[in-house]
RNA sequence: GGCGCCUUCGUCAAGUGGUUAAGACACCGCCCUCUCACGGCGGGUUCAAGGGUUCGAAUCCCUUAGGCGUCACCA
């Protein structure tokens, strides 16, 4: 059998689309299950859309997200150069082979494709089917161009027999000129490799309207999401199901060796999905809640200086979507939140402003006369006093946790709030609290 | 506009002629809990519409509608 070899082929835009890193992601889950060959080829044909270093800022991507190229500019291969604007003598040498046979014809300085103008052409798609195009909606493609540069038709369709690729995956958008290609692998009397178009990945707008993803959606390529504080196998987890599910499971939270070990062409879905910020936000907590405390605070290293960061990590680790949320959850620990008198109303546990009031004095007593300052010491005077006042014990806790905090949600109960902030900050904030309540 | 592709809960999706149409996220409710989170339990007119074929259709065929893509010396 012929051996798999597929290949991601971006244009050095220094930009790492969603959609682009998840048609790489397939490519190389493809090759990778079928003990095959993955290779980088870097499109770089346009002069005017070329982007200074953004081989590099490929390469780092993928490698950050654990897709690694068999070969490539910088990974060997024996196929190179892997770069199109090196291999411009090729091109011309295939180019003037078909004017020669009279398939093409020069023009302006150009060199353009003959078409057919009668007649169809067919060819197979994994994920479609036969897909038939009329030759009459084909029109004369410029394969070189007059800089001496191939336009994309043609070097892809050179390279990719020359490079012996035999299943070619890539977007949607060049169903309809695959018959152009496929005209030339005739033309060539060249093998055709296998076709897998894949649908778009779209974005939901905030009215609501569905298109292809794009910047207007926000955060919308690899590197953004890093910065956003997503962990890259979580990304790239969450991009693989968008378009593909395992067979036979229901299994979604996958290491790199199971994606490889589960992927299968027929579990490609062929219609758009739409990215969900929600989704990934669940699977990326899934990945930080089985993180271990040091790990946790190792990745977000950054937003926990100045604290015990080993005790932080333990308390957001499981509330965390994206390590960016962290500076919002934690702010209140260096400066109290403007007081706001409608937080100390909790209907489940039945606590207004007054009741408030009159739970924080004798817990301040309480808490003043703690010298030990520790968990330990905290939970237990807490929950003497809560057993002897025969409140419920959320009904303590909440203004507490208000008059600490001022915010409803914490990292943390008011035990380890009171911690975190020491006995002379505590008790500076509840009586603050308490004054303001009276 | 021509041509092409797509259409199962709000979202990701399983499903390939006979199922109570899986599962997950989100949402809502309840429970647990030191709030939130975590965890547990439960809930929801989902097969775009209309025609066929068939004893039987989400699954096969046709039509319509909508969405997307493509018609470059961009990829």
């Amino acid at each position: 059998m012929k051996r798999i070899r597929t290949r991601f082929a971006p244009s050095p835009t220094g930009y790492m689309h969603i959609g682009n890193l998840r048609t790489a992601l397939y490519a190389y889950l493809f090759a990778k299950s079928q003990g095959g060959d993955f290779i980088l080829r870097i499109e770089d044909t346009d002069r005017a859309r070329y982007v200074p270093d953004a081989v590099e800022f490929i390469e780092r991507t993928l490698a950050a997200a654990k897709i690694i190229p068999d070969e490539g500019p910088h990974h060997g291969g024996n196929f190179a150069p892997y770069v199109q604007s090196e291999r411009m003598d090729i091109y011309k040498k295939y180019a003037e082979q078909l004017v020669e046979s009279g398939h093409a014809y020069h023009e302006d300085g150009a060199i353009r494709q003959k078409m057919p103008r009668v007649g169809e052409t067919t060819f197979y798609d994994v994920l479609h089917g036969n897909i038939t195009i009329a030759n009459s909606e084909l029109e004369d493609q410029v394969l070189l161009k007059s800089d001496g540069m191939p336009t994309y038709n043609f070097a892809n369709v050179i390279d990719d027999h020359l490079m012996e690729v035999s299943h070619i995956i890539r977007g949607t958008e060049f169903i309809t000129s695959t018959p152009k290609h496929v005209l030339l692998y005739e033309f060539f009397g060249w093998e055709l490799p296998t076709f897998i178009h894949l649908a778009p990945v779209m974005g939901k707008a905030e009215d609501g309207t569905v298109s292809k993803l794009s910047k207007r959606h926000g955060a919308t390529s690899f590197n953004d999401l890093i910065e956003a504080g997503y962990l890259p196998e979580a990304i790239t987890n969450y991009v693989a199901l968008l378009g593909w599910s395992p067979k036979n499971s229901c299994q979604e939270i996958f290491s790199m060796d199971e994606l490889i070990a589960n992927f299968s062409l027929d579990g490609l879905s062929k219609s758009p999905a739409v990215f969900d910020y929600a989704k990934l936000d669940w699977m990326s907590g899934e990945y930080f809640k089985a993180m271990t405390d040091e790990n946790f605070a190792a990745v977000a290293d950054k937003y926990l200086a100045g604290y015990d960061k080993i005790f932080l990590a333990s308390l957001l680790k499981t509330r965390v979507a994206k390590l960016s949320d962290i500076p919002a959850m934690i702010a209140f620990l260096k400066e109290l939140p403007p007081f706001d008198i409608e937080l100390f109303t909790n209907k489940r546990n039945k606590v207004t402003p007054q009741k408030s009031a009159e739970i924080l004095a004798p817990a301040i007593k309480i808490l003043e006369q703690v010298d030990l300052w520790t968990l330990d010491t905290l939970n237990e005077k807490i929950s003497a006093f809560v057993a002897e006042s025969g409140l419920k014990v959320g009904a303590v806790m909440w203004p507490l946790r208000i008059a600490l905090s001022m915010q409803k949600v914490t990292p943390g109960g008011v035990t380890e709030i009171l911690y975190l902030l020491g006995k002379e900050t505590s008790l500076d904030r509840l009586n603050a609290a308490l004054e303001k309540l009276q």
